[in-house]
DNA sequence: GTGAAAGCGCTAACAA
DNA sequence: TTGTTAGCGCTTTCAC
């Protein structure tokens, strides 16, 4: 710095302002730095700047699964957000592992990020709620309970709602339901297929069969259903490889879908759109989920400290995988 | 840290050395310093070490795109090599956007990383040079001729040539391909398809059909052959998306694949897998080459600078969309 | 806009 | 093992 400021004939003060982008430099000062700065090949180190300035304008990423593309579209909500408000992002992924999950938030609390959004992460919620309490953290994704950190997430009870109004709609009243066992988003699906039955009057009608999110798991429960003596009209799966595999058990027992059988899966995944599959399916709104925890972590970082816990409303999205419900339904 | 020395009844040298995990420390006083710190909630800051140790063992890994799992994997093999080699791995995403790379490479030499991985990057060469005048750089997925780096990546022209190979030893002949337009790897794949015609005596056959990756320009292309005189008996399409697009189009004509047309992409994306398209592809090593890339990094990081350019053999994935030649072919 | 001075929290080299 | 002594490269404050 001290060469740049001989370079460019001012002070070390001057070419930190510049730096630092302040307007209090003139025009002329901030061309001449950068041209001096740019001539000795200098560039700040953030090291040192944020070691003396005492915070990095950073916000630390964590990403739980990078295999998935539904992280990427929060990752742009975010960055589009975090960018505009004058923060960078570094990005950090958990690969499924809580161990890893937490040594990356660990390595965020020792860069001094200035705050922490953590989306679909799975580790313990004490060592979150630890981490809130050294800085600023927004979970998105996962609703967080936890005190001292806000959360963003969709309401997955609303969307199985919406897939089953949408085969009422169309005419089916033996609508099954092929659950996610224990993986993320599938106990609320699960209580709101349950209840969106109930409330039109199909509690008897409701049927649920364990499922793991998985294809396989899609084409044993099209199986099952395939052996018993009536087959639903509709069946609503936890997600969309579920969704996939049963739309192939069907298919090669010959059953047309959605003919004979509606199909609704849940993610919008992006196989879903191909017009080979064309599948009905729930949207999670994943873009504005990244935009509204960014916002609510820059605004926590703003002083404004109104970290809370928000749900944002799925669609229904409706390709050629449901249809009217056959005449014997 | 002086507090957590007094706490630990040690002094500062020591607690410096305990966080470092340095083998000197004894292992008693490892452990009353990491009681005290824990005590008293200190962490290291990560700034200050940095700074006053002059490197990070950091290494920014800038990923083109999150959307796209190919991504997901090269940075897995990356970090399982940097960490087990005692680095940090730090992300960034270029968001497909050349500006965005532009900067996130900025932010990790300001950052003084120790060494940066672009994988699928798009800026300029010109841009990359100069970073990698600063610090080692290694590019994964995209062969990059400049100087004063390495690059790991598959061999497009190659992966073509198992494509056409797979489809003669199937006894077809006429075998068309769907190209990929300006995309990456789609000017290697042609000239590799091109290439093997002419090597099995089938240059005469070779047909080229403009694509641009896209489902939508497969099924174009699937409209096409339809229209004309004679339907050829195999099809390679430049990648998987493609290839779905063309077989949706096949489908929509009542012509059985792979009865009647066979089908071959390229890429193995996750939904080629899938039991209900089933495409026969070709697979990239993709774990490998972040493994590669990484390795070749931290080798160039521990003095040894071997930076060089490697190609990595892709390898064939035989599905359901591709069979025997019809007999009139 | 300048210059000086005082750190930010740590590592490193050396002597004890 | 320990204490000491210098910085690392920057920001901040304050008087000029």
């Amino acid at each position: 710095m001290e060469d740049v400021a001989a370079e460019a004939g001012v002070s070390r003060a001057l070419v930190s302002l510049v730096m630092r982008e302040s307007p209090q430099a003139s025009a002329k000062a901030r061309l001449a730095v950068h041209a001096a700065a740019s001539r000795l090949g200098y560039r700040r180190n953030l090291a040192a700047s944020n070691l003396a300035a005492r915070r990095t304008m950073t916000i630390g990423l964590l990403l739980n699964d990078l295999h998935n593309p539904w992280y990427a579209e929060v990752a742009d909500g975010v960055h589009q957000v975090a960018e505009r408000a004058g923060f960078q992002v570094v990005l950090a992924t958990g690969r499924r592992s809580p161990s890893v999950e937490s040594r990356a938030v660990d390595h965020f609390l020792a860069s001094r990020v200035d705050g922490i959004l953590v989306a679909g992460c799975r580790m313990p919620l004490a060592r979150l709620q630890a981490a809130a309490h050294e800085v600023p953290l927004v979970s998105a994704g996962r609703t967080l309970a936890g005190a001292a950190m806000g959360s963003v997430s969709a309401d997955d009870a609303l969307g199985a709602r919406l897939a089953v109004q949408h085969l009422v709609e169309l005419g089916h009243r033996h609508i099954a339901h092929i659950d996610g066992g224990r993986g993320a988003g599938s106990a609320p699906r699960r209580a709101g297929y349950l209840a969106a039955m109930e409330a039109v009057g199909l509690a008897a009608q409701a049927r649920v069969i364990a499922g793991d999110f998985t294809e396989e798991a899609g084409n044993r429960a099209g199986q099952k259903l395939l052996r018993e003596a009536v087959l639903p009209t509709a069946v609503f799966a936890a997600n969309d490889l579920s969704a996939v595999g049963l739309i192939d058990a069907l298919g090669d027992a010959g059953v047309h879908v959605p003919g004979q059988v509606s199909v609704v899966g849940y993610d919008n995944t992006s196989f879903a759109g191909l017009h080979h599959i064309g599948l009905s399916t729930i949207d999670q709104p994943r873009h504005r989920i990244g935009q509204m925890a960014a916002t609510m972590l820059v605004t926590a970082l703003q002083g404004d400290d109104g970290l809370t816990h928000v749900h944002l409303r799925p669609h229904l999205v409706t390709r050629s995988s449901s249809g009217a419900c056959r005449a014997d339904g």
